[in-house]
RNA sequence: AGCCCAUUAGUCUAUAGGUUAGGACGUCAGAUUUUCAUUCUGGAAAGAGGGGUUCAAUUCCCCUAUGGGCUGCCA
């Protein structure tokens, strides 16, 4: 019979979780989707100094916002809980009782101090079978006389190779010298990282260890502990690391350091502990495209398709898919992707953007026009912000302070103003004569017969005036949007403020 | 400093020893759209460097370089 597959997100709650990690989990749960098993969450709080509040909530509300769900875990029941480590200190006690008495462990008395002398003095100095004989700080049993705090070191042995098999990486050899005698219980009672994991993972009979390439250096130390256990040993997929160009991996530490925008979380955070400036959420991205851009970084998608959903991801995903080198996050393919799956719901995101822009508005404003605006607008837009929608129509609802254009177009309209200010002239005519919009079509049919260079000038000159700059949707839909009497104000204000533009013309007079 | 891993255009990726080194995003040019955006067509752009093995190497091996990870009573 085939075992049934497991497998687990362990993240720890020292702050939100990034991009990075939203991967290993995803990759987690498409492995569990794709194979038919479950898909567990397990909250890793063995440190408490770095413990922050509420990033497990974080870590809950972006599974949520992504769709991602999981079958056991932390806020659910399960066969195999509780899934919280603080709250498995008897159980991981029992093992190290076991270990204690097999003489797989030891207690260790030494300061931090002297630790910290010895790597001075020595760069590669590392506490394992060579030196912990010459420290003479360690033993196999709890010396009573002695006050002093302790804390318990695994025993690694001495000079064996550990081969493992990664799922990824293939065959990985690492030799025991090069391995420090981890420690595994703390001096205050807790357990760390390698201990607690190794125990929840067997309890949890975990299959497969789907975790970041971070790992692999340490994967050793777990198999040292499961050989000790007796207990079967999982397998291993390292997932490789998503980098800041030039500046490491990604990691909540960087991203405090130095104040930089680069999005790497996932939504914004409603907590106060949990302090975020800038987040794919926030900045118009939607949930699946996200997972669409996560799962496209350093894979290798056979498919020439790469707009993919949920079920399509689960169908299409593979390990065997997963490139091994380090990723680079490339922001414009990431835009592309989201304008993609934007064209793909268009039903549901014209509501949306329709109730995003009544807000915005305030004022009351004509329901019809403002439905045709999102219409107009749909097709341009990259990301589902205010922000974004407001950059695209802004200039339907206020007149333009600056004039955004170029140098050339500038020395035209210099050399042109006559015939521009005629133009002008023509259309006030029209705007006050004429309220029909086919008028003005026809007339703009009339114009472009003429000379369509001169044409083309001219549209694009109304266009300038009209919304301050030369990119926007068509300019027969801005008339049309904008009342016939602000159009002329608009017009009056451009010639006015651009004096420069229109010196010394009788009709500029006569416009203002 | 030691150890582990990686290296195909700016970025992600294809090639299971034999291709004019393919695709996607980006970029540049052109066409369509009366202007903008879309769309379409086309262009530029890559095997880190050096040695082997082989009739043949981007692919296998070694060295160097570069990038990354680990070397915490962090995970």
């Amino acid at each position: 019979m085939k075992e049934k597959i497991r497998v687990r997100f362990a993240p720890s709650p020292t702050g939100p979780l990034h991009i990075g990690s939203l991967r290993t989990a995803f990759f987690n749960y498409l492995f569990a989707k794709k194979n038919n098993g479950k898909f567990i969450l397990r909250i890793d709080d063995t440190d408490k100094k770095r413990y922050i509040k509420k990033s497990i909530n974080y870590i809950l509300d972006t599974f949520k916002w992504c769709n991602i769900k999981y079958n056991e875990g932390y806020n659910k029941k399960g066969k195999y809980g509780p899934y919280i480590q603080s709250k498995r200190l008897k159980i991981y006690k029992k093992y190290l009782k076991y270990l204690i008495k097999k003489k797989f462990v030891y207690y260790a008395y030494d300061n931090k101090k002297d630790i910290l002398l010895y790597k001075k003095k020595n760069k590669n100095f590392l506490y394992n079978s060579i030196n912990r004989e010459k420290l003479n700080n360690s033993i196999n049993k709890k010396n009573k006389k002695i006050k002093k705090k302790f804390v318990i070191r695994l025993k690694t042995p001495k000079n064996k190779n550990i081969i493992f098999n990664d799922k990824i990486y293939g065959k990985i050899k690492i030799n025991t010298n090069e391995l420090d005698d981890k420690i595994i219980f703390r001096s205050n009672n807790t357990p760390t990282y390698h201990f607690a994991n190794v125990i929840d993972d067997h309890l949890m009979k975990i299959t497969h260890v789907i975790r970041g390439k971070e790992w692999i250096y340490s994967t050793p130390i777990q198999i040292i502990l499961y050989n000790y256990l007796k207990w079967k040993i999982p397998n291993f997929i390292h997932l490789p690391l998503i980098l800041n160009k030039k500046k490491g991996k990604i990691s909540k530490r960087f991203y405090k350091k130095k104040k930089n925008n680069l999005i790497i979380y996932p939504i914004k955070s409603k907590y106060k502990s949990i302090k975020i400036n800038n987040s794919f959420e926030e900045n118009g991205y939607l949930p699946e495209s996200l997972l669409n851009i996560i799962f496209l970084l350093g894979y290798k998608n056979i498919n020439k398709y790469e707009i993919l959903n949920l079920k399509q991801m689960i169908k299409l995903f593979s390990i065997k898919n997963i490139n091994k080198s380090n990723i680079y996050f490339n922001y414009k393919k990431a835009s592309w992707i989201n304008k993609k799956h934007i064209e793909k719901n268009k039903k549901i995101l014209k509501n949306i953007i329709y109730l995003k822009l009544k807000k915005k508005i305030k004022k009351k404003f004509n329901k019809k026009i403002l439905k045709k605006i999102v219409n107009s607008i749909f097709n341009r837009l990259y990301f589902i912000n205010i922000k974004n929608i407001w950059n695209v129509c802004y200039y339907f609802f206020k007149k333009p302070k600056k004039y955004i254009f170029n140098k050339k177009l500038k020395k035209t309209i210099i050399n042109n103003k006559k015939k521009i200010i005629k133009f002008f002239l023509k259309i006030f005519f029209l705007f006050k004569k004429i309220k029909k919009n086919i008028y003005i079509k026809k007339f703009f049919n009339k114009l472009s017969l003429k000379n369509k260079k001169n044409f083309f000038f001219k549209l694009k000159i109304l266009r300038l005036s009209i919304i301050g700059s030369l990119k926007g949707i068509e300019i027969i839909k801005i008339i049309n949007f904008i009342k016939k009497k602000e159009i002329i104000k608009r017009i009056k204000y451009f010639i006015k403020n651009n004096k420069l533009l229109f010196t010394n013309t009788k009709f500029r007079k006569n416009i203002i």
